[in-house]
DNA sequence: CATATCCTCCAAAGTTCTGTGGAATATCGT
DNA sequence: ACGATATTCCACAGAACTTTGGAGGATATG
């Protein structure tokens, strides 16, 4: 009666979910897409592939259910095909970093040197409510567009050094920027810091921030 | 300044992991190993393999870190690293019964009709506690061992056939088993249907059970 | 010390995955 | 209809993974 090969078939078809997620480039591509979606050629230079290589990564996690293709004249943009798929992105993150000897020093390595202040979400709300800090959204442009923290200025990491007087200067500054992995908000606080401004980093970034279910704005400004 | 290649090497540590998890072989040895540790013999049988391809199997997934081994004597035993080695498969369930088409008519396949009535973890609490049902473990005898749910009476299904007796006639039957993968629950319902005991099933079972923070128990009666 | 048990290591063969170019396809603006 | 742009399809070589059988290591027992 067929039904260990029944059984066999089942986890075989769990396991394309497994294998969608068992390539570090398609983990990048994945992590790019938990900021909002991307065209194709947007997401090769983003994660430096070639073109070709790209298309197949995505239709690859296409094919696993993990994104979705929607046609907008002549470019295809690929999307998160939900929330839970982010959350599944996270958990395996938080089990990779407990569990996988070698991943952080790996992150220590890609992120750079300890040495910026972070608050997490809970310290950010009550330091903006109270008025003693600012926050600043040093992704790029478009994803900034695409939903940000309410009440947050934009100015992408590349800018700022061009932008600093935007900036009041008499108020501390909190930084973000896509998750935890995501030097961006790094980078800014170092930057910051030289330039004799008090600024500190939130503790991973916006796709934790609307993960845990804070309030997000898609008005640009 | 090597900054890429830094990024591609902590990605492809975290792809260590979905690497693990990529395979419908191992998912299955992970789904055994989260009801309790047990010896690689013993987990080739249960999973239809051979000894060495289990074997290495389990030595994969212990290099990806999310299982651990013990030498008891001749025997080693493995185990899973931790619960979130557990949340981490279970969402992975989650997601890939939600999003891959094949899945939904796979699980349906190997489970058999849906022709029993489940219930949900609060209703079984408040069934056991008015004293209108009583609870039973139909998973082999080594799994109640290692823990069940506190008060439950344990009856392999393979055995059930032939212990009918030991069950009151006039008690509600709350049956669960391993998880929501597992066929044992459904067929001991249909079972005991037959049989004309009044019988329903939890829906999953005790990985959930556990997971979501409930009692267990771990005394053998 | 010899033997049995349980498991891991190793090598071989087959299968699947990855990255890369070039050709083909779909859509837009003119 | 035509050229330009964006993406997918195809084919191929190299790398990685899976499975299997046999040899070998560690541990307990007589």
């Amino acid at each position: 009666m067929g039904g260990e090969s029944v059984k066999t078939e089942l986890f075989e078809q769990l396991a394309r979910v497994g294998k969608a997620l068992g390539s570090g480039k398609r983990l990048e591509l994945l992590d790019l897409l938990a900021q909002g979606p991307r065209s194709v050629a947007d997401l090769a230079a983003a994660a430096r592939l070639g073109l070709t290589t790209a298309s197949s990564h995505l239709q690859a996690l296409k094919r696993a259910g993990l994104i979705t293709s929607t046609r907008h004249g002549t470019t295809i943009e690929y999307a998160l095909a939900g929330d839970d798929i982010a959350t599944l992105w996270l958990q395996l993150r938080e089990v990779a970093e407990r569990r996988v000897a070698d991943v952080r020093p790996a992150t220590e390595a890609y992120l750079g040197p300890d040495d910026t202040e972070e608050i997490d979400r809970a310290e950010l709300l009550r330091r903006v409510t109270a008025g003693t800090a600012i926050v600043l959204d040093v992704r790029p442009q478009p994803e900034y567009a695409a939903a940000h923290i309410p009440g947050a200025v934009s100015i992408p990491l590349d800018e700022l050094a061009g932008r600093l007087d935007e900036i009041p200067a008499d108020q501390e500054i909190v930084a973000y920027c896509r998750g935890a992995l995501c030097v961006f908000s790094h980078d800014a606080v170092r930057l910051l810091a030289e330039h004799g401004r008090r600024a500190v980093r939130l503790t991973d970034g916006f796709l934790e921030w609307r993960l845990a279910g804070h309030p997000i704005d898609t008005a640009v400004r």
